[in-house]
DNA sequence: CGCGAAGGCTGACTTCCATCAGTTCCGTAT
DNA sequence: ATACGGAACTGATGGAAGTCAGCCTTCGCG
């Protein structure tokens, strides 16, 4: 199987775990309900029990929080072959929402068949393991951002990492990508105002740092943004597969 | 086997999955390698790798990650009956540390010994995924306070967390609970100066609503506490068992 | 066409919390 | 017995980010 023929996931777990062709068309099975959802319309709703889990083709997804006083926390992006709801499985209620931030393309996995995957290709489950382990590594990093970042230095390490995952994935650049974020999703991840989000943009772009413009990221000075952002980006976890 | 005769851990699966006594059998066999760590100096420092993981029998324990500037940012707090480090298993290296806050006593199990014991009790093995799935779930519930919650809310929510994650595993009352964290721990958590959190605990405390004194808290009216907080505790997802 | 909604952008003012610079209290080691 | 270190505690001051209020542009649509 050519490396063009992959789905982004098979092309992130690649990077983990070599797998073999019989691993990667058991992956292919599991990307057979294909679904389509529109932007804006939550997948699914905090509080909401029982739902599968997906697995994202295109497009782009936020997990979220809403707080009784209507303000929202951004938990983490889902980005092409990322996994939507995977922990949810387990406990009765999801505890946060999924909303499609652009039109998206995801596969519906029911419990049963990744049970059945996972028994038949260990090493797949052990890289889907992994996958997961790498999210909550994510998702703890952004807890440090959040607890003990200012907001310039919380924004460019948000840019940097975001260009790190896509990169995984094959999309985007060294010096920028795509991105249809708002910035009102930015100041609901960062847990900042959408008006500082703004000023913080500008800034970052005046230094000549980062510009955020027209849905479009470039990186004008990766390094001076790395260094304001003590960007350290060993919980990724991407040095080249571990398992061969 | 009786209540009593349980370990925190088993306690709290049980809370989820009704254990047979073969299934607690194997959990029990789990704790053979029992260690001690005295407080104050590191179990497993960031950067790290190739650590067993370990299963918390007594005492507190605290996972952070410092930042290049030293700040650190605590991300959980670890009580008997909790796993530590049961996700970096899988990761290359640890992306954070673990500090014991007193003295504690922890068993150390081999990634092989988990692995056989996932094979032979599955239902043990999706009791310890709903746990895993549940440290996650709070995690995520920190963030939310961190970037959501002004500090008053924040500290009452952490309290009250606290409350309830003992209760599960049959330490402290509805009215209160020993804790050892000094206000620096508190501070390194949620992302506060120590000096604030001071400050915090008194107001909380002339607001006649909870006291943290002398290493003890006492909800001294514990639904106005809640009240402050938000404090909605599906995440924590403990309904009596799911599965007989 | 023109209207409204969404997103981006900005200035003025306010608030929450960090920082600095201490003091007090206690337990323990000299 | 006293000196020391860790933790709790406090007042004064400043700064980072929130809030409020408003303007401009773009784009879809009745």
């Amino acid at each position: 199987m050519s490396m063009t023929d992959q789905s982004p996931l098979g092309r992130k777990l690649s990077a983990f775990v070599a797998l073999s062709d019989a691993e990667l068309a058991v992956l292919a099975g599991l990307h057979q309900r294909r679904r389509v959802f529109v932007a804006g319309r939550d997948l699914v709703h905090q509080g909401q029990s029982k739902q599968a889990a997906y697995i994202l083709a295109s497009g782009w997804v936020c997990s979220y929080k809403i707080q009784p006083d209507g303000s929202r926390q951004i938990v983490d992006f889902q980005i092409p072959g990322d996994f939507l709801g995977l922990r949810s499985v387990l406990l009765r209620t999801s505890d946060h929402s999924f909303e499609p931030i652009v039109d998206i393309e995801a596969a519906e996995v029911l419990a049963s068949d990744l049970l059945k995957a996972f028994a038949d290709t260990p090493r797949l489950a052990t890289a889907i393991f992994w996958a997961a382990s790498r999210d909550e590594a994510m998702v703890v990093e952004h807890l440090v951002g959040v607890g003990r970042r200012d907001s310039d230095a919380r924004m460019a390490h948000f840019l940097l990492e975001l260009g790190s995952r896509l990169a995984l994935v094959g999309i985007g650049s060294k010096d920028g990508y795509d991105c249809p974020l708002t910035q009102y999703h930015l100041a609901d991840a960062l847990g900042l105002s959408a008006v500082h989000v703004n000023r913080v943009l500008r800034q970052l772009r005046e230094r000549g740092l980062v510009t955020f413009r027209d849905g479009h990221v470039s990186f004008d000075d990766r390094d001076r943004l790395a260094e304001l952002a003590e960007f350290d980006s060993t919980y990724l976890d991407h040095e080249g597969p571990l398992l061969k």
